[in-house]
DNA sequence: CGGCATCCATCATGATACTG
DNA sequence: CAGTATCATGATGGATGCCG
Protein backbone atom coordinates (compact mmCIF):
# COMPACT_ATOMS: atom_id res chain seq x y z
CA UNK A 1 0.00 0.00 0.00
CA UNK A 2 2.65 2.52 0.66
CA UNK A 3 4.37 1.73 -2.48
CA UNK A 4 1.01 2.30 -3.76
CA UNK A 5 0.95 5.34 -2.40
CA UNK A 6 4.40 6.07 -3.36
CA UNK A 7 4.01 5.52 -6.58
CA UNK A 8 1.24 7.46 -7.62
CA UNK A 9 3.17 10.26 -6.11
CA UNK A 10 5.72 10.02 -8.15
CA UNK A 11 3.31 10.54 -11.01
CA UNK A 12 1.94 13.02 -10.07
CA UNK A 13 5.46 14.46 -9.51
CA UNK A 14 6.15 13.71 -12.81
CA UNK A 15 2.43 14.96 -14.04
CA UNK A 16 3.41 18.13 -12.60
CA UNK A 17 6.64 18.58 -13.90
CA UNK A 18 5.53 17.93 -17.01
CA UNK A 19 3.01 21.20 -17.17
CA UNK A 20 6.06 22.90 -15.64
CA UNK A 21 7.47 22.27 -18.34
CA UNK A 22 4.90 22.98 -21.27
CA UNK A 23 4.46 25.69 -19.32
CA UNK A 24 8.16 26.45 -19.00
CA UNK A 25 8.54 26.16 -23.13
CA UNK A 26 4.89 28.31 -23.38
CA UNK A 27 6.34 31.14 -21.95
CA UNK A 28 9.76 30.81 -23.52
CA UNK A 29 7.57 30.94 -27.07
CA UNK A 30 6.02 34.09 -25.80
CA UNK A 31 8.43 35.92 -24.13
CA UNK A 32 10.48 36.83 -27.31
CA UNK A 33 7.01 37.74 -29.25
CA UNK A 34 6.66 40.43 -25.96
CA UNK A 35 9.58 41.81 -26.52
CA UNK A 36 9.31 42.40 -30.06
CA UNK A 37 5.88 43.61 -29.30
CA UNK A 38 7.28 46.03 -26.50
CA UNK A 39 9.67 48.37 -29.34
CA UNK A 40 6.53 48.38 -31.91
CA UNK A 41 3.74 48.64 -30.25
CA UNK A 42 1.07 50.68 -31.14
CA UNK A 43 -0.44 51.79 -34.37
CA UNK A 44 2.50 53.63 -36.26
CA UNK A 45 5.56 52.42 -35.60
CA UNK A 46 5.27 49.16 -38.06
CA UNK A 47 3.84 52.13 -40.77
CA UNK A 48 6.50 54.62 -40.12
CA UNK A 49 9.15 51.89 -40.83
CA UNK A 50 7.39 50.49 -44.37
CA UNK A 51 7.52 54.19 -45.23
CA UNK A 52 11.39 54.39 -44.52
CA UNK A 53 11.78 50.73 -46.37
CA UNK A 54 11.47 52.27 -49.44
CA UNK A 55 13.91 54.98 -48.90
CA UNK A 56 15.15 58.00 -47.02
CA UNK A 57 12.27 60.10 -46.25
CA UNK A 58 12.02 63.97 -44.84
CA UNK A 59 9.07 64.66 -42.23
CA UNK A 60 6.53 66.09 -44.23
CA UNK A 61 6.92 63.24 -46.98
CA UNK A 62 6.21 61.08 -44.54
CA UNK A 63 3.75 62.50 -42.91
CA UNK A 64 1.81 62.87 -46.46
CA UNK A 65 2.80 58.80 -47.14
CA UNK A 66 1.24 57.23 -44.02
CA UNK A 67 -2.52 57.56 -44.07
CA UNK A 68 -4.25 59.37 -41.15
CA UNK A 69 -1.49 59.79 -39.04
CA UNK A 70 -0.56 63.62 -37.32
CA UNK A 71 2.23 65.21 -36.79
CA UNK A 72 2.17 64.83 -32.96
CA UNK A 73 2.14 60.87 -33.36
CA UNK A 74 4.65 61.01 -36.22
CA UNK A 75 6.82 63.11 -34.40
CA UNK A 76 6.66 61.48 -31.58
CA UNK A 77 6.81 57.62 -32.42
CA UNK A 78 10.09 58.99 -34.40
CA UNK A 79 11.52 60.01 -31.46
CA UNK A 80 10.90 56.53 -29.96
CA UNK A 81 12.43 54.36 -32.91
CA UNK A 82 15.56 56.52 -32.74
CA UNK A 83 15.74 56.10 -29.20
CA UNK A 84 16.00 52.12 -30.17
CA UNK A 85 17.92 52.89 -33.30
CA UNK A 86 15.78 51.51 -35.59
CA UNK A 87 15.49 54.37 -37.30
CA UNK A 88 18.52 57.10 -37.73
CA UNK A 89 17.55 61.25 -38.37
CA UNK A 90 20.27 63.14 -40.17
CA UNK A 91 20.30 66.90 -39.73
CA UNK A 92 21.95 68.95 -43.06
CA UNK A 93 23.11 72.17 -42.10
CA UNK A 94 21.61 73.83 -45.34
CA UNK A 95 19.72 76.75 -45.80
CA UNK A 96 16.90 76.19 -44.54
CA UNK A 97 17.68 72.92 -42.74
CA UNK A 98 16.84 69.73 -43.76
CA UNK A 99 16.01 66.24 -41.76
CA UNK A 100 16.37 62.89 -43.11
CA UNK A 101 14.93 60.25 -41.57
CA UNK A 102 16.04 56.69 -42.93
CA UNK A 103 16.01 52.62 -41.34
CA UNK A 104 19.11 51.85 -39.66
CA UNK A 105 20.64 47.88 -40.19
CA UNK A 106 18.86 47.21 -37.71
CA UNK A 107 15.29 48.77 -38.58
CA UNK A 108 15.77 47.27 -42.20
CA UNK A 109 16.22 43.56 -40.10
CA UNK A 110 12.65 43.87 -39.45
CA UNK A 111 11.84 43.25 -42.69
CA UNK A 112 10.66 39.38 -43.12
CA UNK A 113 8.69 39.89 -39.98
CA UNK A 114 6.92 42.59 -41.78
CA UNK A 115 6.84 41.13 -44.75
CA UNK A 116 4.60 37.84 -42.84
CA UNK A 117 2.45 40.26 -41.65
CA UNK A 118 1.79 42.14 -45.04
CA UNK A 119 0.69 38.38 -46.47
CA UNK A 120 -1.61 37.59 -43.38
CA UNK A 121 -3.22 41.09 -43.61
CA UNK A 122 -3.80 40.96 -47.43
CA UNK A 123 -5.54 37.19 -47.00
CA UNK A 124 -7.26 38.74 -44.03
CA UNK A 125 -8.57 41.58 -46.07
CA UNK A 126 -9.83 39.56 -48.56
CA UNK A 127 -11.42 37.31 -46.19
CA UNK A 128 -13.30 39.91 -44.34
CA UNK A 129 -14.67 41.92 -47.55
CA UNK A 130 -15.87 38.64 -49.51
CA UNK A 131 -18.12 38.32 -47.07
CA UNK B 1 10.52 78.46 -75.84
CA UNK B 2 7.47 78.03 -75.28
CA UNK B 3 8.81 74.15 -76.95
CA UNK B 4 11.32 74.38 -73.43
CA UNK B 5 8.48 75.17 -71.22
CA UNK B 6 6.24 72.72 -72.42
CA UNK B 7 8.69 70.05 -72.12
CA UNK B 8 9.48 71.21 -68.86
CA UNK B 9 6.31 70.91 -67.52
CA UNK B 10 6.12 67.48 -69.23
CA UNK B 11 8.99 66.66 -67.06
CA UNK B 12 7.29 68.17 -63.96
CA UNK B 13 4.04 65.95 -64.59
CA UNK B 14 5.88 63.21 -65.02
CA UNK B 15 8.14 64.11 -61.76
CA UNK B 16 4.55 64.39 -60.47
CA UNK B 17 3.45 61.40 -61.10
CA UNK B 18 5.93 59.28 -60.21
CA UNK B 19 5.58 60.27 -56.77
CA UNK B 20 2.31 59.91 -56.68
CA UNK B 21 2.76 56.49 -57.68
CA UNK B 22 5.38 56.04 -54.84
CA UNK B 23 2.96 57.16 -52.74
CA UNK B 24 0.36 54.80 -53.83
CA UNK B 25 2.83 52.07 -53.57
CA UNK B 26 3.88 52.52 -50.47
CA UNK B 27 0.62 53.35 -49.21
CA UNK B 28 -0.46 50.02 -50.72
CA UNK B 29 2.48 48.32 -48.65
CA UNK B 30 1.52 49.99 -45.16
CA UNK B 31 -2.12 49.57 -45.77
CA UNK B 32 -2.66 45.23 -45.68
CA UNK B 33 -0.08 45.82 -41.93
CA UNK B 34 -2.79 48.22 -40.77
CA UNK B 35 -5.32 45.60 -41.19
CA UNK B 36 -3.42 43.17 -39.47
CA UNK B 37 -2.27 45.29 -36.86
CA UNK B 38 -6.11 46.26 -36.38
CA UNK B 39 -6.99 42.58 -35.65
CA UNK B 40 -3.90 41.79 -33.59
CA UNK B 41 -3.54 45.19 -31.71
CA UNK B 42 -3.00 45.25 -27.83
CA UNK B 43 -0.25 43.66 -25.85
CA UNK B 44 -2.14 40.26 -25.14
CA UNK B 45 -3.82 39.42 -28.38
CA UNK B 46 -0.70 37.69 -30.00
CA UNK B 47 0.51 35.88 -26.37
CA UNK B 48 -2.80 34.23 -26.51
CA UNK B 49 -2.87 32.83 -29.89
CA UNK B 50 0.91 31.70 -28.91
CA UNK B 51 -0.49 29.63 -26.10
CA UNK B 52 -3.27 28.66 -28.03
CA UNK B 53 -0.68 27.43 -30.80
CA UNK B 54 0.62 24.42 -28.27
CA UNK B 55 -2.40 23.16 -27.57
CA UNK B 56 -6.36 23.64 -26.34
CA UNK B 57 -6.66 25.31 -23.08
CA UNK B 58 -9.09 26.21 -20.44
CA UNK B 59 -9.10 29.78 -19.14
CA UNK B 60 -7.28 29.32 -15.87
CA UNK B 61 -4.62 27.42 -18.04
CA UNK B 62 -4.00 30.45 -20.02
CA UNK B 63 -4.29 32.40 -17.31
CA UNK B 64 -1.48 30.73 -15.33
CA UNK B 65 0.65 30.63 -18.65
CA UNK B 66 0.56 33.97 -20.18
CA UNK B 67 2.97 35.54 -18.15
CA UNK B 68 1.30 38.99 -15.98
CA UNK B 69 -2.43 38.84 -18.21
CA UNK B 70 -5.37 39.46 -16.05
CA UNK B 71 -8.36 37.38 -16.14
CA UNK B 72 -10.52 40.56 -17.15
CA UNK B 73 -8.04 41.19 -20.24
CA UNK B 74 -8.01 37.58 -21.17
CA UNK B 75 -11.60 37.31 -21.12
CA UNK B 76 -11.97 40.73 -23.02
CA UNK B 77 -9.31 39.73 -25.58
CA UNK B 78 -10.96 36.41 -25.94
CA UNK B 79 -13.97 37.52 -26.74
CA UNK B 80 -12.77 40.13 -29.49
CA UNK B 81 -10.14 36.88 -30.95
CA UNK B 82 -13.54 34.80 -30.86
CA UNK B 83 -15.63 37.50 -32.86
CA UNK B 84 -12.68 37.89 -35.69
CA UNK B 85 -12.62 34.24 -35.88
CA UNK B 86 -9.40 33.68 -34.44
CA UNK B 87 -10.04 31.74 -31.47
CA UNK B 88 -13.08 28.76 -30.48
CA UNK B 89 -14.81 28.93 -27.97
CA UNK B 90 -16.42 24.82 -27.18
CA UNK B 91 -18.60 24.59 -24.16
CA UNK B 92 -18.58 20.87 -22.35
CA UNK B 93 -21.87 20.71 -20.90
CA UNK B 94 -20.31 18.82 -18.23
CA UNK B 95 -20.84 19.08 -14.14
CA UNK B 96 -19.12 21.26 -13.56
CA UNK B 97 -19.03 22.89 -16.86
CA UNK B 98 -15.84 22.76 -19.10
CA UNK B 99 -14.91 25.75 -21.21
CA UNK B 100 -12.36 24.96 -24.15
CA UNK B 101 -10.48 27.35 -26.26
CA UNK B 102 -8.86 26.84 -29.31
CA UNK B 103 -7.21 28.18 -32.60
CA UNK B 104 -9.38 28.07 -35.78
CA UNK B 105 -7.42 27.25 -38.87
CA UNK B 106 -7.51 31.08 -39.68
CA UNK B 107 -5.79 31.72 -35.82
CA UNK B 108 -3.06 29.03 -36.87
CA UNK B 109 -2.63 30.77 -40.37
CA UNK B 110 -0.63 33.85 -38.50
CA UNK B 111 2.25 31.51 -37.35
CA UNK B 112 4.68 31.99 -39.91
CA UNK B 113 4.00 35.92 -39.06
CA UNK B 114 4.20 35.39 -35.29
CA UNK B 115 7.48 32.83 -36.08
CA UNK B 116 9.60 35.78 -37.66
CA UNK B 117 7.99 38.36 -35.08
CA UNK B 118 10.10 35.31 -32.69
CA UNK B 119 13.12 35.53 -34.17
CA UNK B 120 13.40 39.38 -34.36
CA UNK B 121 12.62 39.28 -30.42
CA UNK B 122 15.11 37.05 -29.78
CA UNK B 123 18.33 38.64 -31.71
CA UNK B 124 16.30 41.91 -30.10
CA UNK B 125 16.75 40.80 -26.66
CA UNK B 126 19.91 39.27 -26.97
CA UNK B 127 21.06 43.05 -28.58
CA UNK B 128 19.99 44.58 -25.61
CA UNK B 129 21.08 42.74 -23.13
CA UNK B 130 24.45 42.71 -24.62
CA UNK B 131 24.64 46.43 -23.71
C1' DC C 1 -14.01 26.85 -12.46
C1' DG C 2 -14.88 30.64 -15.67
C1' DG C 3 -15.81 34.41 -15.71
C1' DC C 4 -18.45 39.57 -15.05
C1' DA C 5 -19.19 44.33 -12.57
C1' DT C 6 -17.34 48.25 -10.72
C1' DC C 7 -14.09 51.75 -9.69
C1' DC C 8 -10.06 54.05 -10.72
C1' DA C 9 -5.44 55.38 -12.67
C1' DT C 10 -2.69 55.86 -16.56
C1' DC C 11 -1.68 55.79 -21.34
C1' DA C 12 -2.42 56.30 -26.24
C1' DT C 13 -4.30 58.90 -29.70
C1' DG C 14 -6.58 62.79 -31.78
C1' DA C 15 -7.69 67.91 -32.83
C1' DT C 16 -6.14 72.26 -33.09
C1' DA C 17 -3.19 75.94 -32.83
C1' DC C 18 1.27 77.80 -32.82
C1' DT C 19 6.62 78.55 -33.39
C1' DG C 20 11.61 79.20 -35.04
C1' DC D 1 9.80 72.85 -43.17
C1' DA D 2 9.92 70.41 -38.93
C1' DG D 3 8.18 70.15 -35.52
C1' DT D 4 5.96 71.58 -30.22
C1' DA D 5 2.14 72.87 -26.84
C1' DT D 6 -2.22 72.30 -25.12
C1' DC D 7 -6.43 70.17 -24.38
C1' DA D 8 -9.82 66.43 -24.82
C1' DT D 9 -11.26 61.71 -25.21
C1' DG D 10 -11.16 57.07 -25.36
C1' DA D 11 -8.64 52.77 -24.63
C1' DT D 12 -5.94 50.05 -21.57
C1' DG D 13 -5.08 47.89 -17.50
C1' DG D 14 -4.99 46.97 -12.27
C1' DA D 15 -7.66 45.86 -7.87
C1' DT D 16 -11.29 43.98 -5.79
C1' DG D 17 -15.37 41.59 -5.08
C1' DC D 18 -19.23 38.80 -6.67
C1' DC D 19 -21.81 35.03 -9.10
C1' DG D 20 -23.62 30.49 -10.89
Amino acid sequence: MSTQTESMNVAEVKEEHKELRDHSTCMGMIQPVQDALYVLNGKWKLPIIISLSFGNKRFSEMAREIPKITDRMLSKELRELEMNQLVKRTVYDTVPVVVEYSLTDYGSSLDPAISELRKWGIQHRERITRK
